[in-house]
DNA sequence: TCGATAGTTTGACGAACTTCAAAATAACGA
DNA sequence: TCGTTATTTTGAAGTTCGTCAAACTATCGA
């Protein structure tokens, strides 16, 4: 896992906005971007870092770009951040 | 909870590192700096990102500063952090 | 009170980040 | 092929971040 681009990407409330609202099911970039007060070149940074962090995939249909959350690296990170936030067992190696 | 506090504090390695030390019990700034190569400033600005973020508390015993984990606070952030990566229930109000 | 020890605060610097406007790319329909 | 729509990429500006060196504060022991 890519654990520092993944802990960055969370580290704005904007991506994490993002990733929120692909909760609800995948959405394009232009559906995306109605909730936000950004211009889609602002936007579309933001989803270049969160396929750094391979948190989303992103396919193209037609004209439109649809993004949906990458769920199989979900259990990884919350692994990581369960092992940041919980005082048990791990072998102690900062991620 | 200081939502963005916390990710912001959590997006660095060292402040990383520096809850993992911690979570070996309390710790001196001194006996955490020796962890690390960098000087005791930039060392001191990370715990006061963690303390900004409520990750840590820290008190003084005789001519040193003692730091250890808030753990009152890590059940609220796990939440929040499960929050973001499960796809379940919840409000949807970004974190 | 003085000197030593333990940490913090300040000021400066380069690197990284967020943003915008504008240009570029890609796919569709006529 | 041309124009339109959807999105990304580029270049630049301003802001935030991590770091260091140096100055400062606080406590202890003699």
């Amino acid at each position: 896992m890519r654990t520092q681009e993944v802990f960055k990407a969370i580290s704005d409330p904007t991506r994490r906005k993002v990733l929120k609202l692909l909760q609800g099911g995948s959405k394009s970039a232009g559906e995306l971007a109605e909730a936000f007060d950004i211009t889609k070149g602002s936007l579309s940074h933001h989803f270049n870092v969160l396929k750094a962090a391979d948190l989303v995939r992103c396919e193209r249909r037609g004209q439109q770009i649809v993004y949906s959350l990458n769920t199989t690296v979900f259990e990884d990170v919350a692994a990581v951040l369960l092992d940041l936030f919980k005082v048990d067992k791990g072998n102690g190696e900062p991620s």
